[in-house]
DNA sequence: ATCGCGTCCTATGTATACAAACTGCACTCA
DNA sequence: TGAGTGCAGTTTGTATACATAGGACGCGAT
């Protein structure tokens, strides 16, 4: 088996540290739940060195979170929390866009943003629209931040983007997939495709603040997701970022 | 000795991770060079599991990098890097002066701040400045910038706010303390001053763009603070931060 | 009955032993 | 002579044993 293979080429830290992160994400390990070194090594079947330097690890991704008498438990957040998780994305990647219209980027750096930005059209135009395109543009969206990040030309930037986008309710597509069934969600991808459109265009005629004015406009689309997301708790299982609220939505 | 008592009561942890992190920024571990962990346990004295602890948290502060091949190297910045890195401590400490204007602090919450918003004036108002001062006016300032971004209420935001500014070069005294004999010094902290003042009335009156606006405009002095600093380089060993330049100014 | 003290137990901190992988070097074969 | 292979030394990855600190429970005294 090709995947049992590559499951044994990892190391135990990190096999440990991804099935710690699936058992949160997923919801076994409710917020607030405290977890012991020895715990964790029932759970990943490693030993307790690699567990520890997973748990370390899992901490400053920032799903757990350390108890000053030793030990973690994990990370219960607000709805607050998320939603200022967004705009803390939604501000770094504001930053970034200014950097890259800025600083001035090559017709040639820009083609594959421009490439992205094509394709997620492609997608988009789609009416109605399918829920394969809809996993698609996640993918492509994925892929359309990093090429924007990337052109800030800002390691300092996007290495914190990368952390903060590492926390499952930060990142772009979050909440897209939740709601590919409902009637709003297109109206939503729509708005989010004008606001790529838009910032593209502003890199290209170096106009710093407009880029980045969208891209925080960009991000409270999210928040807007997630509202809809709550209200509507017919697609929860597809959230994992909800696993981690302190009052878990039902 | 309570120094010694004091060393004795942390972790080996910490020790090996206080440690390591002074030879970083004295500069007696170069930029780029690799730290074996047999090396780091040479240094420390203190065995290879918590030196192991130490490394990882050093790489997630910024200071190290971890070679794919294993093991660590001292992370190696370029100008451009810092300046992005105060930058970007900019944009977050002005999105968290927005969030405290917006949210609305109570009277009372902001009585520290003004506070210590007044005893920076007094240390300020010293013409000429003594050296004194300047030492007392950097501890000052970051009591104002810590109360500040807690007015957020926002924990996220704060998180990332303390990661950034733990690299030596993107905290908002990094360079006042090594340009005090400058003459230009006191006018930028004079400067520093009206920013501090105007935050503060911005918050008061619950007026987000203006704060963050202000905030954004503040740490641009943190620049210029640095290229003075690499101008004048009689104070460069003021200057941890300056060892982590790829290219050494010298 | 409640408070306080002591003991035991469990969890974490630390050290070290062992295994496996990688690097560099030397030797051999084409 | 050059390239490839094998061996040795060093380094990291992993497991485990030991030390210690902190918490829980029970017992006794007031």
């Amino acid at each position: 088996m090709s995947e049992r293979d590559a499951e044994r080429s990892v190391s135990q830290t990190v096999r440990a540290q991804l099935a710690l992160r699936d058992m949160i994400l997923s919801g076994r390990l409710r917020p607030g739940e405290r977890i012991s070194e020895l715990q964790a090594v029932d759970i990943t079947g490693v030993s307790r060195t690699p567990v520890r330097l997973a748990l370390v690890r899992l901490e400053d991704e920032g799903l757990l979170q350390a108890i000053p008498s030793g030990g973690f438990m994990v990370k219960a957040f607000t709805e607050r929390d998320i939603l200022d998780s967004i705009e803390l994305r939604g501000t770094l990647e504001g930053l970034a866009a200014r950097f890259a219209a800025e600083r001035g980027v090559s017709a040639r750096s820009l083609e594959p943003l421009k490439e992205c930005l094509a394709d997620l059209d492609q997608l988009v135009r789609q009416d109605p629209i399918s829920v394969e395109a809809f996993s698609a543009y996640v993918t492509m969206n994925a892929r359309f931040h990093a090429l924007l990040n990337e052109l800030s030309a800002s390691a300092p930037l996007i290495r914190e983007i990368d952390r903060v986008s590492a926390l499952p309710f930060a990142s772009p597509s979050a909440f897209v997939m939740a709601q590919s069934a409902l009637p709003e969600a297109h109206q939503i991808l729509l708005i989010g495709q004008d606001h790529h459109r838009i910032v593209v265009d502003a890199i290209e005629n170096r106009e710093g603040a407009r880029a980045e004015a969208v891209m925080r406009e960009h991000s409270r689309l999210a928040a807007r997701n997630l509202r809809l997301a709550i209200r509507n708790r017919t697609h929860l299982d597809l959230l994992p970022a909800l696993a981690l609220l302190k009052s878990p939505v039902e």
